[in-house]
DNA sequence: CATCACTAGATGTCGTGTCATGTATTGGTC
DNA sequence: GACCAATACATGACACGACATCTAGTGATG
């Protein structure tokens, strides 16, 4: 196998146990890895709107994520109410129990990035940054995590 | 956002962007990402039982691709036949068509791969391939991996 | 030979993830 | 003010991807 065929299936690993670990680690709040990072995003720019939340999210980029957001308004997690003066638009916030799971969620988060703090040393980590921002660099998700930066 | 935040995210959109990439690029063939890899797999391996080929299979690792193969046998891609001396396993084998179509698969995959390697330096790649061995090291997807190296 | 834990695979369920299409609303153009 | 392209969102369809459960076949133990 050649190194880039190997660093191909590499990311793919990579994505999949880190899901799989995030998934077994919000299991016990009800949630998943999507539902987790909308909630995170509503934390720190509600209220957004549905299109909005699309540009922001890495998972289910290019789509827009109605579904995923129907599931956490049944679950009472966001509100979603009809837009002001479009009506086209929806606005999206947490509920109180939203809130409070958000905060939930960023301390699992930091449990998962103390674990890749510790796969490697700083300046391996800023190689593997560097690498993989070119690698998506504008495409969807790649502007999606661009827009995060700021 | 903390570097290993980003991190996070990057691994997460690199892949959804190979994935994407990939998808559009095997359209034309009627097949998927992930039934590519069961191909490419098979061409190398074959014969394979079922289990035989999840252990190898970096998307779905740790769950059994019953229903993946299923798909590539009523496409007419894949043999399925019940095993000699063990009638409870499969064993699993191209048919002439799927032998043809997993040469087209890895002609596409060279083109991805032409796109991984101008993202960056031999250095630089190979310092991305051992970060993100040590990430999978030891979980199903990175053993997937592990055996198919050797 | 009967029993029974174990294994290989199939299947149910749920939540994405992606592409395509449908529908209501808006704002510009005549 | 009627028309119409564009926008925001919803929805249909299909294939995963992960977990759990089920079923049939196997082989070790007595």
């Amino acid at each position: 196998m050649t190194p880039v065929e190997e660093l191909r299936y590499l990311i793919l690993a990579a994505q999949r146990e880190g899901n799989r670990r995030l998934g077994q680690a919000l299991r016990p709040l009800g949630i998943t890895p999507a539902q987790a990072e909308v909630l995170r995003l509503l934390e720190d720019r509600q209220p957004l709107t549905l299109s909005g939340l699309g540009e922001l999210l890495v998972c289910e980029s290019g789509t827009n994520p109605s579904r995923l957001v129907d599931r956490l308004v049944s679950s009472g997690l966001v509100d979603r109410v009809p837009g002001e003066q479009d009506r086209r638009q929806v606005e999206l916030s947490l509920t109180p129990t939203g809130k409070r799971l958000a905060r939930k969620v960023a301390g699992i988060e930091d449990e998962l990035h103390r674990m890749l703090q510790s796969a490697g040393s700083a300046r391996e980590i800023a190689t593997v940054v560097g690498f993989l921002r070119t690698l998506v660099d504008g495409q969807p998700a790649g502007e999606a995590l661009a827009l995060r930066r700021d």
